[in-house]
DNA sequence: TGGCAATATTCAGTTGATCTATATACCGAT
DNA sequence: ATCGGTATATAGATCAACTGAATATTGCCA
């Protein structure tokens, strides 16, 4: 029950605003996270088996493009309800981390203060 | 290499701030996560002894306590480092796909407001 | 002609989380 | 006095997801 991954948040993201093909979403991914991750192939098609069988994301439709096939994938309204969740708990966490690890600093800050009086 | 994990995102944030013994931790990510999140006890000692061996987090001390022992753990700098970077991640992360999301609704609204006419 | 980008598939390996069980000590309530 | 619950730590078996590498095909460009 506890959060999705990484690459699996970055592949309902990549769907989120319009279908994409496989590797269309590697792609984007890459640009996403600003290079920072890219997906390996392996992690993408088990992931969208999974995603698929979830009900989380749909085949949309199937082109023939220059001889190879392109499987065009869309997120379900399902899938972009669990989006909308996972990225306020993202956001909560960010928020939580950020308030304990300023509350260091002031532990900090207080010691130092202390010593300068 | 990729992103680290909510269960060990959430024992580095509870120890952010300050020395927590094991069960400490537990209970401070019941209550960090709103209750969502619960650590079941094999989660947390083998991922203590994981960031420990990454360096990540430390051992603060040692007390015995009505006669059971606590082991008291804290952040390391690097552990703190890395949960920051993170917290940027999740960020970053969160901001892409909301704004993907509202590219959808965007999608939605203008074949909408494109029918109308 | 040779190599690379685009594209999909599969599989073996690794990692980290989960669940379950075990153990001990104290405390409050029957 | 005893029973159950809370506090606390540890270990092992299992599972889910990610990783990396290998395989295959087509078309384009040097």
């Amino acid at each position: 029950m506890s959060g999705m991954r990484e690459p699996t948040f970055l592949i309902l993201t990549a769907l989120a605003a319009e279908p994409r093909h496989g590797y269309g979403i590697i792609t984007d991914v890459t640009d996403l996270s600003g290079g920072r991750t890219r997906l390996a192939p392996g992690t993408l098609y088990s992931a969208l088996d999974r995603l698929a069988a979830e009900g989380l994301i749909e085949v949309d439709r199937e082109e023939i493009f220059s001889g190879r096939m392109r499987r065009y994938y869309r997120l379900s309204e399902a899938g972009a309800a669990a989006l909308r969740i996972e990225t306020e708990q993202l956001r909560a966490r960010a928020a939580a981390a950020s308030a304990r690890l300023a509350s260091r600093r002031t532990g900090l800050t207080r010691s130092v203060l202390g010593a300068m009086q």
